[in-house]
DNA sequence: CCAATCGATAGCCGAACGGATGATTTGGAA
DNA sequence: TTCCAAATCATCCGTTCGGCTATCGATTGG
């Protein structure tokens, strides 16, 4: 039998799980969490076999951390997220994390079930959505300067402005600019700052 | 005996308020769709009472547009939104589609047997958030027409491109633009599109 | 050691943008 | 009824963008 806790802030998608997963002989849920700090109370008290995470807790800590905590304790439990997203930066930050496995919530429960099992047996699960992103184009990769400019970019600067603040030429700018619009398929300013933040490679701050 | 019918592209969500429906004995769920054309199909077979509502349904149609058709039927079901975000474009337009209710996903389980069953009785149901988002917001107020421009900002419209659209003049729309600008305190639209997903104006994605 | 990548720089040019200003219509609030 | 906000449309004009094409160190990794 395996042993099952599911961590998500949303009581449907809770209910939805264990409905689910009460319909197999060999998978049973002994837990629930709705919080980051219940939920490592809750996997320290009943070691589960495998966790279900979801990385959007609401308030506090998110998943991927949650996740990174779970595993550097004693006996770690495998961590499974089930996800509403498919991002470059969360799959890279649950995997960084941790986690065994990587799911969508539009998954068909039959490929739920199939990835717990997996899990269970310390496989690397991932939703078929999830491994063609991470193995066919591995994504945009901004570089460290892109993303730079990118963080302007959010708080409006012109051109000339970030020129200004790099110390470097205008001319400058815009190749940067062009090289951004290219890795994150936009053409304008407005659309990166929209995609940027999306994809979280920025934060939305002021 | 209310009839609920469930539109959710997450098998998890749907067996999840099913399970937590199936609970209580005035609440039936009566059908399940998991995208546009198979919702509007089972409404027009099934008349349930009370339709759930995701506001994201994956491809295709979204749900406020899918709310919309259903409440053009001869016997239109009451909607009730059931969905993640709570930005002001998302309850605006749901809202505005003809939804009796908002309601978000992690409400507990009796917020939204409630809300069903003051729907079912033509109430209008909104969620305490949702609800206080809607009369005290703190922030500079945009109208409707305004909220809409800077969802198509967002996903890097060009002003004619917005134009086009909403079937006005490009006139028209740089005046919003301008109205949009003053309000958030910003005089382009990358840091328009920025304040507004930090406010919680417009959520990114599309 | 050589290819690849990154960062920086440059000029050209048409298209898009943003500011300013003013006008009309409509519907609700005072 | 008067007043105002919202939405619509318009013109002018200077500024900024974005696409294109190219070059030039410096690093890094086979």
């Amino acid at each position: 039998m395996i042993r099952v806790a599911l961590v998500d802030d949303h009581p449907v998608v809770r209910a939805g799980v264990r409905a689910l997963l009460e319909g197999q002989e060999d998978l049973t849920v002994v837990g629930e969490a709705s919080d980051a700090h219940s939920a490592e109370q809750l996997v320290a008290a009943l070691h589960p076999d495998v966790v279900l995470m979801d990385l959007n807790l609401g308030a506090g800590a998110g998943g991927a951390e949650v996740t990174a905590r779970l595993r550097a304790l004693a006996e770690p439990p495998y961590v499974l997220v089930l996800t509403t997203y498919d991002t470059e930066a969360d799959i890279m930050s649950a995997i960084d994390a941790g986690a065994s496995g990587y799911l969508l919530k539009d998954a068909p429960p039959e490929d739920l079930f199939r990835a717990i099992r997996g899990t269970a047996r310390g496989e690397t699960v991932l939703a078929p959505a999830v491994a063609a992103r991470l193995v066919r184009r591995s994504g945009p990769t901004l570089t460290e300067r892109e993303v730079e400019l990118l963080g302007l970019l959010a708080t409006g600067k012109s051109n000339r402005d970030m020129a200004k603040k790099l110390y470097v030429s205008e001319a400058t700018v815009k190749s940067h600019l062009a090289h951004i619009y290219s890795k994150l398929e936009v053409d304008n300013r407005a659309a990166a700052v929209a995609r940027a933040i999306e994809q979280r490679i920025i934060r939305p701050v002021s």
